[in-house]
DNA sequence: AACCTTGTTAAGAATAATTCTTATGTTGAA
DNA sequence: TTCAACATAAGAATTATTCTTAACAAGGTT
């Protein structure tokens, strides 16, 4: 890595750090060490990190760190938006209907809805330079949110 | 359910069944009572149903079939396309950038490679009826299959 | 129809991934 | 500085999935 880009990506760092901070501060969840060090690690990784290996990262500078915390923070970054959760929960589920549909998963109940594409839709269409990484075998597109009856029960429970 | 569709269904699933029964002769899976059971249930169910679930249903049939059968089952049929798997493999991986792109996501050992969208692609299309599910927070497209690094080391082993 | 060969299964132990419990520590507002 | 609320470490517990092994059964062969 050449220096001036070093720089440019620390400067780049720093900035979405303070971005980060400003974040917390918004929602009031507090900035620790801890919620620094893991959002440093993810923000500067291209390698899609699992939560084990943010553990591994972070651990160089805080030892002490338990992997429970790692967990904990990757699901409120999440949940901020301040990273993506690449896949899905934990807990595979299966369709034997083969016809071209998509999914909307709810992330509070894990409930799966089957969603059509709309007639005259132009079907998804594959980027070419995906076969540099492989053979595909094929293409997943799923929403995530939240369905109506965990938002009507989440509204209840105030 | 109307006796009408019953029957239509019924023949549905026959002729489904049959072709399931085909397609692992072609390749010389045998044909037990715990997969075409489980090929039943899971013809028969728009639920998107857990591997727990499945094993559930199939009990009622066969009393004495392990969880692990179906796990088995599922991932052959999975692998002979007859199933579809929503979602991805058991572990998260996370990922700061938030440019919109997608995931080429290896099948054998769970790589995870960027791919962009091609310069001047369409974005993404939200189905319109997605929002009767509830409220999308985000969409996540990705490609599965093998990648070079394991193609290449399946190609050595024999 | 009995007979193998080999793939398949049941049972339960083992592993992997994630989450919970509890006591202690820390942030940031007052 | 003080203190309430939130966050953390440690490790136990839970959940999802896979492995091991011995018994079993499918389907080609005789």
């Amino acid at each position: 890595m050449y220096p001036h880009e070093q720089t440019e990506n620390t400067k780049e760092l720093k900035a979405r750090v303070e971005a980060f901070k400003a974040l917390c501060r918004s929602r009031s969840l507090r900035v620790t060490e801890q919620r620094l060090e893991i959002f440093r690690t993810l923000a500067q990784s291209k390698a899609h990190p699992s939560a084990e290996a943010v553990f591994a990262a972070v651990r160089k500078k805080l030892p002490n760190i338990s992997l429970d915390t790692v967990y904990r923070t990757l699901a409120s970054m999440e949940e901020a938006g301040v990273v993506f959760r690449v896949g899905l929960s934990t807990k595979a589920r299966f369709d034997a209907d083969l016809t071209p549909h998509y999914h909307f998963v709810c992330m509070d109940c894990g409930e799966v809805y089957d969603v059509f594409p709309q007639p005259g839709a132009p079907s998804l269409l594959v980027p070419q330079d995906i076969n540099r990484f492989g053979e595909v075998k094929n293409a997943n597109l799923q929403f995530r949110g939240i369905c109506n009856r965990c938002r009507a029960a989440a509204g209840k429970e105030k």
